[in-house]
DNA sequence: CAATAATGTAAACAATGTTAACACCTCTTC
DNA sequence: GAAGAGGTGTTAACATTGTTTACATTATTG
């Protein structure tokens, strides 16, 4: 189903919802997650703001569908920075290094985009359907990756991911918040990445 | 000086702003961040809305201060868990059972009032004065404890202290927006425990 | 081709943040 | 103590917001 877009005429847009959703995003990466507003996103995408509501409950909803966009798109990001140092195999520096890459990528995502990192895991009353998170499974096939590497016992696994995604996500939201300015930055990422390594990687 | 709270007459309240924030702070813990409003929180205070804008720019700042609140409130209960183990003494078991105390509290709070905790870490534009942080001080306390116990090489105090707060945060900020679950949560919390101590006490 | 569903508009509503002009209280100062 | 000055509250208005209702237009399906 190639897209239609725009057929005939200007009455329908053809495909809102989805152009709602990316400007809002993008509203919220630019100007914060308090002005996200259903007129000023109408306005952005040329429509009125009442035909937000055929696609759209409520200016909530809206949000929560922002924040699903935003931790899709941080997986994403994540699986792109792994696959870029090379694909899986059963090399211990590889797959350390992919384990890293995905990591480096989300706390790389909150400096990039404090704002969209803020709007993902503010807790929404109306998030979309609670699939299990991608990023999630993306930690999981690393950590699978490491164990058949040898470099880390099963047992410890769900162990190591917990504690990994806790410093990581810790870290991530400390910068976002500018809790810590960049020039503490890399003291505590340093600091992050040891301890995860270290109680990963038993020595 | 005592509370003189109001005088003769009930024209002037005595003591707005302050009243302000508290019932701001409740109406956020109550209700979440996005219901708090200049005019819900006159109506509480049995005051006109223009009243507050004696006290306060904006919203917008009425937020960074009860932001600030919330965070003084969280150094607070991480001091007072500190103390309920007992005085700070040279004892090994001690200082780490107070050091213990203060992370079980941080992530305590963000259980109970997640709310709270998340207005506590938004990005206000307009935030009180940047005094360093009572919490971020409270940490480093304990540290120098650990250490003048002979369980903490000075060197790697900083480390400790970096690693320590991104990972209970990060624990907190995933309980507070709901990403991990009360039943997940008991993993998560030994796995960051254990994962702090191996990393502060060098085995 | 006609009927029906989907998707847009237009106009109104109540509620919001904010401001300006005014009223009351308290406090200093002669 | 009276007078005035500054602080603190009220009233009334404004623009803007989320949301709903009634209507218009297009798309789809029998």
């Amino acid at each position: 189903m190639l897209t239609p877009l725009r057929k005939g005429s200007d009455y329908h847009h053809g495909d809102l919802r989805d152009a709602v959703i990316q400007v809002a995003r993008d509203l919220v990466a630019n100007e914060g997650v308090s002005s996200l507003g259903i007129r000023r996103v109408a306005l952005r995408v040329n429509v009125t703001p009442a035909a937000l509501y055929r696609h759209f409950e409520s200016l909530e909803q809206l949000r929560g569908e922002v924040s699903g966009r935003v931790r899709n798109e941080m997986a994403e990001m994540m699986i792109l920075a792994r696959e870029k140092v090379g694909p899986a195999t059963l090399s211990k520096t590889r797959s350390r290094a992919r384990f890293s890459a995905i990591g480096d990528a989300y706390v790389a995502y909150a400096r990039k985009f404090p704002r969209l990192f803020e709007i993902a895991f503010l807790t929404c009353d109306a998030l979309p359907e609670t699939e299990e998170s991608l990023a999630w499974r993306t930690l999981e096939e690393s950590l699978e990756e490491l164990i058949n590497s040898g470099l880390l016992e099963r047992r410890k696994s769900l162990k190591a991911a917990t504690l990994a995604w806790s410093s990581i996500h810790g870290l991530a939201s400390l910068v976002a918040s500018q809790t810590i300015s960049n020039k503490e930055y890399p003291l505590f990422r340093k600091s992050v990445l040891d301890g995860v390594q270290d109680a990963v990687f038993a020595r």
